[in-house]
RNA sequence: GCGGGCGUAGCUCAGUUGGCAGAGCACAACGUUGCCAAUGUUGUUGUCGAGGGUUCGAACCCCUUCGCCCGCUCCA
């Protein structure tokens, strides 16, 4: 399948428009049309169903060391700044960075260290050489002395046992304290020229905003890069007033927004998008167990809802790509078709955090030293970030046992997993026309029928002899249970086949034969198979079967 | 952020040297037909991505900018 197709597609149909759009767009922002929003919607509530609300307590699930609880939580999406800071996103997200014109490399603008070198620089092209007085510099943090003698022996032409000629001047130092960071006279780390570093520039991966009406910079706050924040913070507040005990799991859909460098691939990667996140508190010394559970049990459910081919798989993360808090991480990818043979996008990262976040929110930031995580201090030995300070522990009063609970996150992407689900879905294949033995080509989407936008279409064979009355009449009863369409423009197979468009798994039309006996037909979007059902046993058939 | 390509109707695209902005599909109305994009007639659809410049005259040339695609970079 080409992209583009899907893309033209799903703006013909109003699945997903450009944000914007008469204005020129936005980079990185997108809207769900009429269809989308629908589409989407059910991407959600199936989620949302399938973890939260129907899920019961009382019965120990394949693969579950236990039986558990799950409830939710709709928390605000600014919250004060301080959560980013022990969350260690604030860090993370706030550098200044520089680029270098000539190596086309970025650095972190504090990780550049050098020192001021003269010496006699060769002149190119046989002009005369002469004395020239500049700042070398590296990213090295060991050997910074031997790695910014090789970068002068470089940039001068001169071999080792020269090294002498060189005079250095005291001190290394970074480069934040040149003036008007005028970087002209600076070598870059990877550049054999000078004057090729641009201006610092502050990365804000973190979308910024001030809090009240006559806030100034003091006020600023975030808006959340994650919802995941919202319910550590509130992990007190849900043991407290929900009646939960530990094993249980709080879900939460929510918008999220981070300042993506390079947005691109659709609504693969935007600045604006929504995430569906559980945080699943327990025990210690299950936490490995749960984590095999919700991993396995998070790709069944794309599975389930209709993911089931060869482009969804399961990537347990490398030892050196886990996050600094992370004990163990499996992304749940699908191999989207903008992305190049064989490389795959992921929909959803189930991490085990371990207890980083409750003790976080509680002491202030930690980072991993060896096997533990310990306080993160600033330079001063005081803690980097303070934390709430305020007592994260949970106590089973059943054991008569105090501990800080392990986390287990599967945090999947509202928009990815709805754009899976459509690349998923788009299909050709050859239908059969009006005239006889000729077949055509036929696009349609196979979207499960739980995550359809448009449930059933009704249509009157032919608008006469009764036919729309009644059909209009079972438009009106259905509508009461489900999304339906009623359409009587026209000839039925185009009817059929602009339905076949938008996914609807199920036509119904009313025919002759429905005022003589009260059946009309039942076509299948997969197999155009016809079945005679009866206009009572219409909506007990529809929804066995979108289930 | 860098390099390359592109931007014309809802969609796919044509548009000659700078000289009246087009086609197919789609869409709408009225018929005929009556179970898979059928068919007749009629009709609607445009800031030519945006702003500026050159010119008697710009979709076309120049500058700026926004967006899309590809490669690099980035992706806690």
């Amino acid at each position: 399948m080409r992209m583009e197709e899907l893309v033209a597609l799903c703006k013909r149909r109003g699945f997903l428009f450009q944000s914007s759009e008469i204005y020129g767009g936005l980079n990185g922002f997108w809207d769900y049309g009429p269809l989308g929003v629908a589409l989407k919607r059910n991407v959600k509530d199936a989620w949302w169903n399938d973890m939260i609300v129907r899920h019961n307590d009382m019965k120990v699930l394949p693969g579950a060391p236990s039986a558990f609880e799950m409830t939710g939580l709709d928390c605000s999406i600014i919250m004060h700044p301080q959560v980013w800071k022990c969350s260690g996103h604030y860090d993370l997200f706030h550098d200044f960075m520089i680029d270098c014109r000539e190596s086309k490399k970025r650095y972190r603008f504090d990780h550049i260290k050098g020192r001021w070198v003269t010496g006699l620089k060769h002149g190119e092209n046989g002009a005369p050489a002469e004395r020239q007085r500049v700042f070398v510099t590296t990213i090295e943090t060991e050997n910074e002395l031997e790695a910014l003698e090789q970068a002068a022996l470089k940039y001068f032409g001169l071999r080792k046992k020269d090294a002498d000629s060189l005079e250095w001047e005291e001190g290394i130092s970074g480069i934040d304290s040149f003036p008007n960071n005028d970087f002209s006279q600076v070598l870059g780390p990877d550049a054999r020229h000078v004057g090729t570093l641009t201006e610092p520039r502050e990365f804000n991966l973190m979308f910024k905003t001030i809090v009240g009406a006559l806030g100034s910079e003091d006020d600023a706050a975030f808006l959340r890069p994650e919802t995941a924040q919202g319910i550590f913070v509130n992990f007190k507040n849900v043991v407290d007033s929900a009646r939960v005990r530990v094993p249980f799991g709080v879900g939460q859909i929510g918008k999220s927004f981070r300042n993506e460098i390079t947005p691109r691939n659709f609504t693969f990667r935007s600045r604006e998008f929504e995430q569906m996140e559980i945080e699943f508190f327990c025990h210690p010394s299950e936490s490995q167990a749960w984590y095999q559970f919700w991993r396995d049990r998070r790709f069944k459910w794309y599975v389930d809802m209709g993911l089931a081919g060869e482009r969804l798989r399961m990537r347990e993360h490398e030892q050196a790509e886990l996050a600094h808090y992370s004990v163990g991480t499996a992304d749940i990818e699908y191999a989207f078709p903008f992305l190049p043979e064989g490389e795959y996008g992921e929909l959803e990262g189930v991490a085990h955090r371990g207890d980083f976040d409750l003790r976080s929110h509680s002491e202030g930031k930690l980072v991993r030293e060896g096997d533990s995580l310990v306080l993160e201090k600033g330079p001063d030995g005081a803690p980097k970030w303070r934390g709430s300070g305020k007592d994260m522990s949970y106590y089973d009063d059943l054991k008569k046992e105090r501990f800080i609970p392990h986390v287990i996150e599967p945090s999947s992407g509202a928009d990815r997993a709805t754009l899976a689900f459509l690349c998923e879905a788009y299909q050709v294949d050859k239908a059969p026309t009006s005239e006889q033995g000729k077949e055509e080509e036929r696009v349609y989407l196979k979207l499960h029928p739980r995550l359809a936008p448009v449930k059933a279409a009704i249509f009157p064979l032919v608008r006469k002899d009764g036919m729309p009355e009644i059909a209009k009449e079972i438009y009106g009863e259905l509508k009461k249970k489900m999304a339906v369409q009623y359409d009587e423009k026209g000839a039925v197979g185009r009817r059929y086949r602009r339905q076949d468009e938008i996914g609807t798994p199920f036509c119904i039309t009313v025919d002759g034969q429905t005022t003589q006996d009260q059946t009309v037909t039942l076509r299948d979007r997969d197999t155009l198979e016809q079945t005679r059902v009866k206009i009572d046993e219409l909506a007990k058939v529809l929804e066995e079967r979108i289930e």
